[in-house]
DNA sequence: CTGAATATGGACTATATATTCTATTTTTTC
DNA sequence: GAAAAAATAGAATATATAGTCCATATTCAG
C-alpha cells in the first residue's frame, strides 16, 4: 500500500482510484465504488455522510482517504471544492502581492490576466442559461431598431455590440449618454433595448431601461447576476460572472456572450 | 427587519435578495452583492471565506444570513448544497455537448466563440514578446499624458484602456475621431501614444501615430502582426493574434493584453 | 486448526467552524 | 448638535466535524 503523494487533479484522482480498485479490502472497496459513482458529492458532504452513503463507518472512509494519498478527508475534499469553483483564486490578494513586490515583470501579470480570462470563459459555459439566451435572440431579432447602452466598464462591450450590428446590417443605435442626453424619444414602439451593466449599476443605464420598460419596449440586459433590480421590471437578464483580478474584470466572458448574441441575431434576421 | 421564514428554493432565495437589496446597510449590502455574484461558492465555502470575499467580518455575514431568513450560515448553506445536484460535466464535455446539440440555437454558437476566445488567450501567452511588453510599459509609464486611439473594431479596446487608466488615476485621453477632429495639437512633448489597430488599418489611427512619431512622440501599437507599416516609423509593436470564428474576432486576447499593459503602467507609476 | 497479519467498528480527542455577545462606531432623528 | 437607534468589529463561546486510537473481528498461511 504505497502512500506516495496526493493526486493534484481530478483526472489524477480517477487514475489512482482505478489503479487501487481491485486490490482493496471489502469496506474500502465500498468507499471506492461510492466515490466513483458520486464524485460530486465529495465537495459538499461530510465524512459521516459519505461513509453512510458508502455503507461504512466514518473511520473506514478516513482510511480510504489516506490510502488514496491524502492526509485525510479535508485534503481530499479541498481538491473537489477547488475544482468546483473553477480554481477561482483570490485575485485581489494576489494583486496586492504584485503591488508590494513592485518589480514584478509584465509576464507574470499577463499570465494572471490570461488565467482570469480563461476561467471566466469556462464559467460562462457552465452558468449561461441557454433558454434565456434564445429568448433574448428572439426578442431582439424582431426589433425595428436595437438600442444599445452601456457605461464605464460596460461601454467597451456596448460599442463592440454596436460595431458588430453595424457590420451585419442590423439597425442599432449606441447610446453613449454623451452630454447627458438620453435620447429617450428616439426609442419608439417596435424597438428593443439591449443594455450592458455591472454592479455598481450606472444610473443612466438603469434609467433608460426602466423608462423603456414602462412603455412596453422589451429589454435584454447583460449583467453580472440574476439579482438585478431590472428583473423586477420584467427585463430579460443574461447573467455572466467574470473572474476579476484586483479591481478589473476581464470582460472576456461578457464579450463572448455579446458577440454570440449579436451573431445569432444577425443570422436570424437574415433568414426571416 | 422581519425574519419570516427561510427561502426554500434558489429562485425564492434570489427573489428575497432582490427584495432586500436596496434597503440594506453598507456591510450587509456588500454581502448581498458578493453572494449574488458568487452563488455557487456558498455550497463549498466557510463563513470566513465568504466574509473575506465580500470584504466584511464573519459576524456581519452571519447577520446577513439571518436577515435573509435563515437561522444561520449553515442553514443557508444547506439550501445550496442540496440543490447542488452535481454532475456538472467538465469544460470539454460541456463544450462538445453544446456543439453537437446546440446546432442552430444560441448554444452552438456560444461554444464556438468560447473556444475561439480560449484558444486566443492560450496563443497570447505563447506569442507575446515579453521584452517588448516591458519596454512598452516603460515608455508609457514615463508619459505625461497617454493618448489612446482605436477605431471600429479596436474602439472597444481603446475605450476599455481609457476606462482602466481613468480608474487608476493615470492621465489619459481617448481620441475618438469624433467629428473628424484629430486633436493633433493636444499631443505635446512628454506625452505618448497608445494605438490599437487591426488590418485593415483605420487611416485616422495611422495618421495620428505617424504624425506623433514625426514629432518624436513615442508610440506603442497594439496590432495583429509585426508586419505593420508603423514599425518602420519606429513604433513599438505589440502583436496579438486572435482566433476568429466566421467574420468576427473574439477580442479576448487583445483585451487581455490591453488590461495587462494598463495595470502594469498603473502600478509602475504608483511606485515611482 | 492455530497463530499471525490485516481489517474493522466505535469510542475518544483535537480542531475547524459557526454562532453569539458586547463594546465601539456610525448613522439617524429631533 | 446632542441623544437615540442601528450597525459594525472583534473577541469569546459553542458545536459540528475531522482525525486518532485501540480492542475486537476477520482473513489467510502453514
Amino acid at each position: 500500500m504505497n502512500e506516495s503523494s496526493a493526486p493534484a487533479t481530478i483526472p489524477a484522482f480517477e487514475e489512482r482510484l482505478l489503479e487501487l480498485a481491485d486490490r482493496l479490502p471489502k469496506r474500502l472497496r465500498q468507499c471506492a465504488e461510492f466515490v466513483a459513482a458520486n464524485q460530486d458529492r465529495i465537495a459538499v458532504s461530510t465524512v459521516a455522510e459519505m461513509a453512510e452513503g458508502a455503507g461504512v463507518q466514518p473511520s473506514a472512509f478516513m482510511r480510504f482517504c489516506q490510502i488514496m494519498g491524502f492526509t485525510g478527508f479535508s485534503e481530499m475534499q479541498r481538491l473537489f471544492r477547488d475544482s468546483y469553483v473553477g480554481g477561482w483564486p483570490d485575485y485581489t490578494t494576489r494583486l496586492d502581492h504584485l503591488r508590494e513586490k513592485g518589480g514584478e515583470t509584465g509576464g507574470g501579470l499577463l499570465a494572471e490576466f490570461v488565467e482570469a480570462g480563461r476561467a471566466s470563459l469556462e464559467g460562462l459555459l457552465k452558468t449561461v442559461d441557454l433558454q434565456v439566451l434564445d429568448e433574448a435572440v428572439a426578442t431582439l431579432s424582431f426589433a425595428r431598431v436595437i438600442h444599445v447602452i452601456g457605461m464605464r466598464r460596460s461601454f467597451p462591450v456596448a460599442s463592440y455590440l454596436s460595431y458588430a450590428f453595424e457590420k451585419m446590417g442590423v439597425p442599432a443605435v449606441l447610446h453613449s449618454g454623451l452630454g447627458r442626453l438620453d435620447n429617450q424619444n428616439a426609442i419608439v414602439e417596435g424597438d428593443a433595448v439591449l443594455a450592458v451593466t455591472f454592479s455598481p449599476y450606472a444610473v443612466e443605464t438603469m434609467d433608460l431601461v426602466e423608462k423603456a420598460m414602462e412603455r412596453q419596449i422589451p429589454a435584454v440586459v447583460l449583467t453580472d447576476s440574476t439579482v438585478n433590480p431590472l428583473r423586477k421590471a420584467g427585463a430579460r437578464l443574461l447573467a455572466v460572472s467574470e473572474v476579476d483580478f484586483g479591481a478589473f474584470r476581464s470582460l472576456s466572458a461578457t464579450l463572448c456572450l455579446a458577440i454570440t448574441l449579436a451573431v445569432a441575431i444577425g443570422t436570424r434576421r437574415l433568414s426571416e
